[in-house]
DNA sequence: CCGATTGCCATAGCAACGCTAGATATGCGA
DNA sequence: TCGCATATCTAGCGTTGCTATGGCAATCGG
């Protein structure tokens, strides 16, 4: 049956389609402009053929956010990798994350604003967010001193997020954000000493 | 005039009215369910009248944050009082804040998530804004060493913003959520020994 | 190569959204 | 009691996410 397997390449590429055209509306104008029918008209189909893909605009919204996590997940390891020390390490981390966040905005809500119906709870949690947070376990292991590595890694990836948002949407001065990365990163690190 | 004196009165009474019956519905049923309707009919009066009151829903969101605010900066301050040590004084603030967000989620989603036109950049803050920030101030001054108060105090802020949300989203695990906490006054208190 | 059938897709529409213009009712001052 | 000003409502606009229906085109059996 080669018109099946056709069709169902056909469809595996609109799929696609639907995701990378609501990831690039979604950066060029926001996830408020991204409404399912300028969508449709982008990819140049009707509206309800993306009911055929996903059960909703949420979905939509989580399969770009699934992207994210991947490229997150990437560009940790990236950086983690290109540093000397553990302390380097940590630190490259933490500002290739907050890089990350500030390029891609929009992507960056999809994954941690927008999206609730994402799993993150195991034991369904996909493997892009499972790497992303390796990339943090990995990065904070060596200060742990005997402490739990996946609570430090949470500490870490919750503290990061918070800082990003908040200068993000101007809750705190654009201007003291390097400064705000490197206190952080002396927290994470320097805490390792006590107890 | 007193009938000028009596309608300015009405309008704000009225004008409360619609702040908390925003604030109860959001909390009950989550901002999605607050629409310029649904509110109207709970205030018993058509929509024009929000309108005469506020620029738009956002304004009214704002209002509601505000009002969070001032509750909030209430609670830290108490939390803050009723503490002996600056290491307990410190403990008190960041549990306070995170008993804020989980009994008031939706309070708390309007105050940092929603409501982008507040000015939190100086000089037009609001008063209960500046007020709330300034406990975060207070409670990490202890722990400067030399270092800016402002900066750590942004830094606490944004840390526990980010464990608080990422918890309550479900991106960190809920059962974890007292020892992240514990991590991070340790990590906020014990950095001062360093550097 | 033709006709029946199957599956895909677009048109059109629903209920609800934020917001507003115009008409109506209310209550004041003279 | 009359005329005016102010306050409020009714009705509607454009847009949203989502879906039922109906027609067209590609596919398969002969």
């Amino acid at each position: 049956m080669s018109t099946q397997e056709r069709r169902e390449r056909e469809r595996a590429r609109r799929h696609r389609l639907i995701v990378t055209v609501a990831r690039e509306l979604a950066e060029a104008e926001g996830w408020e402009a991204v409404t399912t029918r300028r969508l449709a008209e982008r990819i140049e189909y009707s509206q309800p053929v993306l009911y055929s893909h996903f059960a909703g605009k949420d979905a939509i919204v989580a399969a770009v956010a699934l992207e994210g996590f991947a490229e997150l997940a990437a560009e940790l390891g990236k950086a983690r990798a290109t540093a000397g020390t553990p302390r380097e390490a940590l630190a490259a981390l933490i500002h290739a994350y907050a890089g990350f966040a500030r390029l891609n905005p929009s992507l960056y809500d999809a994954m941690l604003t927008l999206a609730v119906d994402l799993p993150f709870g195991r034991p369904g949690t996909p493997a892009p967010l499972q790497a992303a947070f390796a990339e943090f376990r990995e990065a904070i292991a060596a200060f742990a001193a005997g402490r739990d590595t996946g609570i430090l890694a949470e500490v870490a990836w919750g503290s990061v997020h918070g800082l990003v948002t908040l200068t993000r949407s101007g809750r705190l001065p654009a201007d003291h954000h390097e400064r705000r990365l490197a206190t952080l990163i002396d927290q994470l690190a320097a805490s390792a000493g006590r107890r």
